[in-house]
Order: structure tokens, then sequence, then C-alpha cells
DNA sequence: ATTAGCACTATCAGCTGATGAGTGCTAATA
DNA sequence: TATTAGCACTCATCAGCTGATAGTGCTAAT
């Protein structure tokens, strides 16, 4: 299957007046949520054009493809083509007023929240309390995380505690099953060895080290060595798949912004299934900034009347994770826009500052 | 402010013929989800009566306060007061298909799940699925958790990582701060200090004995002993509130059962308010086995045209948590309430092999 | 090039009458 | 005396009609 539709074109050149005609009619549709129609524009404008003559520029712009109307006689509604228009030629990053982004910085700042997991939680739930739509986050990939911390507890003599800390804070626990009964001092042992051959090393180099080891030391004897590999393996086997946060949801079914979506029930079974959204919201063809989807540029079905806005997150040196929300194509991009940027900055400094706290 | 309703009463004596109508009433709207009229139920009974005299005892019913009518000519419905009926008299502990129990069974023994609040959270999924209701669940109240095992973990000179692992297998990861550098070894003579000292006590006590033994040996000088008081203050300040897991509340919106509700809007707004939920689903009459509240028997309002269906699960001891879900009123009580007894059984039954398996 | 005017059209709210399901009452019946 | 058949009545729902409204496209005048 191609990639159908990346990205919509905005070549054509459109005299100004027009583009000033399809800037109202895009933004009457946004404030309004309803059909524009040429007697109210053309009040709206404050540009002394007559509804005939806005009718006469709609009906051009209608066989552009920027304007459709739902049916005869109703206002004419813009078209994914026109939201990619606006977003590229119209919109000018916008300086978020002082409030929201106090706001914002206060929210990821709240107490206890030592731990990412509670950081991307409750950023998620601001961002969809902000905007009103749909907000999804993806954890950090272990996978490119760099080890802070390893440590084995003994809880029993068939179970290990596996307690891993990575460079930003993530904390993850796994209890794994012993083969022989190991003592806590010998775990200690353990430990310290790994910790001092892994180091801020990240979990994937780390796995492939200990399958090369595991060849290479396969005739070694070494009680120690052996053991600390093995027991390595199993506590670096940590699921691959991020977590994938989603807050909000409930807005797809009562926000008035959401009312003429005729799939918001597909959307909602869609976010049953966290993997495919998590590959929607990490696929990143370019690398930074924000990125925008709008309506048919979506390859999901189910999103394509809606646009979702993304940003990535990251600490001082890797990507971490993307947030994203997902609203309906008429969203007020002046504002979303630099909401989400302005969130996922945020996020990218908090975790910062958290992981260049360790020595 | 009193407590309203705690429970409708069913004392009046029925006559027999009268009690297999209202049951015939009860399920036919507990089947068709549409209130039940003299015609089809003199069908559908099979007692032949005619539908003039099941009118007439249609009628004592109404007053009797076991009926009642949307509006003239529409059938009659049960109300809450004929559901409490149902339950009482009618419903008989209805042993669950075979099938039904495997599916239970199976889904709380999925692989990985060595942490409770994954097999809490997957619990909880699997009831909300199973019923197609909304399922909540609290987790262990840690207060009342027997600690199994402490440790701490340095992280920097500022940050020292808490574990604490429960007897019933919860872990807790909590970051503190530091008020000096602290080695890894002397931290681990603290932990061991505190885990000799504390082992099969549960946390509430032990927080006790810490501020008892902080006001006491406020003049010895010993430093282990100084710090190891003053870090487990710290590492037992988890805080009180147990989570609250709620699965299925898109059931609310999408499910046909919950059609003629009109308060979908309030329940998910009351969901929000966790705590407020948490107090209802833990505030418990009576200690044991299944207890249900129907309609107006909810304290809270805007449940009071559901019924809830609420169990207690434990380990070999103690009381840990409840597990409940809500639904219509109208809801297949025959078969809910075998289901959430069974899964709270079994999940006592896991947890309870978890929490056996420390030597 | 712009605009006024007019015919056309889709939607919506409100009204209508027909239909159907259900009740309550009364008189007949076993 | 308990049951039932019959009948009048009520109410919700639905299809079909109505006029009002708000929009368009086209054409002729400016």
């Amino acid at each position: 299957m191609s990639k159908t539709v990346q990205r919509l074109e905005t070549k054509e050149s459109i005299d100004e007046r027009t583009q000033r005609v399809l800037r109202g009619i895009i933004e009457g549709y946004i404030t309004s949520n309803e059909p524009v129609g040429s007697r109210s524009l053309s009040k709206s404008l404050e540009m002394g054009l007559s509804p005939a003559t806005i009718r006469n520029i709609m009906s051009d712009l209608s066989d552009m493809g920027f304007l459709m109307q739902l049916h005869t006689s109703a206002g004419r509604i813009p078209t994914d083509k026109a939201y990619r228009f606006y977003v590229d030629q119209v919109v000018v990053a916008n300086q978020l007023t002082r409030k929201l982004q106090k706001r914002i910085q206060e929210a990821t700042q709240e107490g206890g929240m030592n731990q990412v997991e509670d950081l991307l939680i409750s950023t998620t739930r601001l961002l969809a309390g902000l905007t009103q739509f749909v907000c999804l986050t993806s954890s950090p990939r272990v996978e490119t995380s760099i080890l802070r911390r390893i440590e084995f507890i003994r809880l029993s003599s068939q179970q290990i505690l596996v307690v891993l800390v990575t460079r930003n804070g993530q904390v993850r626990n796994k209890i794994i099953a012993a083969t022989e009964d190991l003592s806590q001092d010998f775990l200690n042992t353990v430990s310290s060895f790994l910790n001092d051959q892994f180091h801020n090393r990240n979990l994937h180099e780390i796995r492939q080290q200990i399958l090369e080891s595991m060849v290479e030391d396969k005739e070694r004897y070494d009680r120690l060595l052996a053991q600390a590999v093995r027991l390595g393996k199993k506590a670096f086997e940590v699921e691959d798949a991020p977590e994938l946060y989603i807050e909000g949801q409930h807005n797809l079914i009562f926000s008035e912004r959401f009312r003429n979506l005729n799939s918001s029930r597909g959307l909602m079974d869609a976010f049953e299934h966290k993997s495919m959204i998590m590959n929607l919201l990490d696929s990143t063809v370019e690398a930074d900034g924000i990125q925008i989807f709008i309506g048919i540029e979506n390859e999901l079905e189910s999103l394509q009347d809606c646009t979702m806005v993304k940003a990535q997150y990251s600490d001082q040196s890797n990507v971490l994770g993307t947030i994203g929300v997902i609203g309906p194509t008429n969203m007020d991009y002046q504002t979303v826009i630099p909401v989400v940027d302005f969130t996922a900055r945020i996020l990218s400094q908090t975790i910062t500052q958290q992981s260049s706290s360790c020595d």
C-alpha cells in the first residue's frame, strides 16, 4: 500500500482579494462551526464587497477545491486543502498569553512528579483540558533509554525483583523467576558489576552486548560473570513497546466541537488498538518542530475528518516521544498549534532537568 | 445529612400468582429493555391468564409500588423496589457456564502478570468487557499492606530511590531527596535494619512505630539509627489513597443497554472525581459476599438510575479492595451477580497465591 | 468589474391525522 | 366470586405537509 496523500499541495497562486475571502471563510467556520454564507461574510469582512461579489469569488474557490457545500443552499465550508493553505500561509507562530504559559508550566511542576510516568500523564491530561480535544502521548522508548542504575532485590528463593532506572527518570519494576536461590549479597555484587559495565549505555546496546558475551563466554566458568549475564539478560528484557497515554476521550462525545463528526464511534474504537495509534503518533516524517495532519492527510481512515497536531519532546540529546492532540479539522489552529508546541517544549525542558540531575 | 434509603424493603407478602406476574414483567423488561404490556405478558407467561386479568394484577402491583409507567398507555416497567424484590427473592446463586469460568480464570493468569497493578487492570478490563458495563476496582490500601521488603537505591548525591514491596506483590517506587550524600553501602545497612525491624508488619503500624521512635530517640546519637528512622519516615510516607481503576466508560455512551439512561453525562463527570467514587466503592455495610445497590439505594445522585454490583477481594487474612460494575437497573442480574462474584473470588485466589509464595 | 434582483432549493420547526400499543372500566360469564 | 370480553380512551410515534429562512446561481443593469 503506497502512501496516498502525504500532504496536500498549495502551489496555486491566488490573488490577494480571493485569499482574504478564503481566510474569512475559514476563520468564520472555525469560530462559528457553521457553514458561512455570502451575506454574513460580506458584513464581517469589511472590504466593501457585496454578497453577490463574494458569491462569485466563492464560486471560484469552490472550483479550485478550497470550498465545498454540505448541500445546495447551505453556506460553504473549507476543504482540507483550505486548512492546509491556512496553516501554511496564514497561521504565524502566535505568542501564547502569559497566563496560558504559566498554567502549562505550573502543571508540569506539580509536587511528587519525580517520575516521568506521572509527568507524562499529567501533561497529557492538561493538554486535553486546554484544547478540549483528545490528547495522546507516547512515553520514551525504553529501547533507547540510557541506563542509570540497575538493582536486584531478593524477594524469595524463587523471585527476584529487578529495579531499572533510566537516565530520564523512568523506573521499571519486574519480577523474574530465579533458577536457583541467590543471596542478596550475591545479587548486590551482580548489580554493581552490571552497573559498572553498562553505566550510561542505552538499553539496546546493553542487550546486544549481553547476547554477544553469552556466545563468547560459553566456555568460561566464572560463576559471577555467568550469573550476571544470565540475570542481566532477563532483566533487560523489558517490553519494547512504549506506553501510550490517552486523555480527554470524553471530549469526543460531549464536546460541542466534535458535533459534526460522523465517526466519533470509529475513533473511540481506534483508541482501543493502542499499537496502531502508537505507530501513527511516532511515525515522523520531519524530525523536528510541530507536525500537522489535516483530514485526509491522515493515513488512518477514522481520523480522516480530524486534524492531528503533534510535536516531539526530547532530552538534551535524544528524541524521547511524541505528544499530540486530535481535534476537528476546523480547530482553532492559531491557538492549538502554539499550545502543543509550547507544551512539548516545557515537557522537554522538565525531563532534561531531571535527567541532568544525576552525578 | 442522614442516609436516606439504605435498602428498600420487601416485607409485604404477595401471593404466588402475583409474584409470578411481577417476575415475568421484570424478566421481560430485562431481556427486551422495553416496557411490557399485558397482552404480550399474557402470552409469554403461559399461565392461561387473559390480558385483562393480567391488567388487574398489574394494577395491584402498581399500587404496591412495584411497577410504574413512563406515560399512560405505555407498558409498565419495574421500579427499584421490584428489582430489590427480584434480587432478594428470585435470583438464586446461578452457576456460571464452564466456558465463562474458564475465560475469567485465563484472563487473570496471563503471563507477565506478576505485579498486582497489572492483574487489577486486566481484571477490571475483563469484567467491563464481559458485562458491557462500567467496571471499577480499588487497589489494596497501602495503609494495611504488609511489608515484604524495603530497599534504598542511591541515584545521585541528592536523590534516593525507595523501592517498597508489599506482601501481596505491590511494588511502589518513590524518589526522595537526600539531605546529605549517603553511600550505597550505608543505604544497604539502613535497608536491612528496616527490613529486620518491620518484616511482616503493616504499613500503618510501621509508620506509628517510626513516629514513636522519633520521639523516644530524640537524644540518642546513633547515626545509623537516626538516619534509618529519618529515611524510613520519608519512605513510608506513601499516599494513603488507593488507586482506582475504571474501565468500559465507553459502554456508557455506546452500549444499547444504557440507552434510556438520562444521566450518562453526569456519570461520566462523576468518574472524574475519583475520590468520591472511591468512597462509594469502599464504603461497605456488610463485610462479606456480594453487595447490590439498586437505583435510589445509591447515595450518589448521578448513580440513582443505575445498579452497582460489587464484591470485595482479599488475601488469606485481610480484605484488600473492591471490584464492582455499574450498569442499568434492568441489568441481567442472573448472570451479572455470579460473574462479579466469581471474578472477585478468582482475584482473591490469585493474589493469595502470589503473596504466599514468599519464604 | 460589480451589483441588484429574482428564481430556485434545502433545511427546519411546527402542525396534521393515522396508527398502534396499552390502559381502565363495566358488564357478562363460568 | 373470580375471570374475561368488549369498548372507549389516552398517548407516543411517524409520515406528510406547511411556511419561514437562508443560502445559491444566473442574468441584466450599472
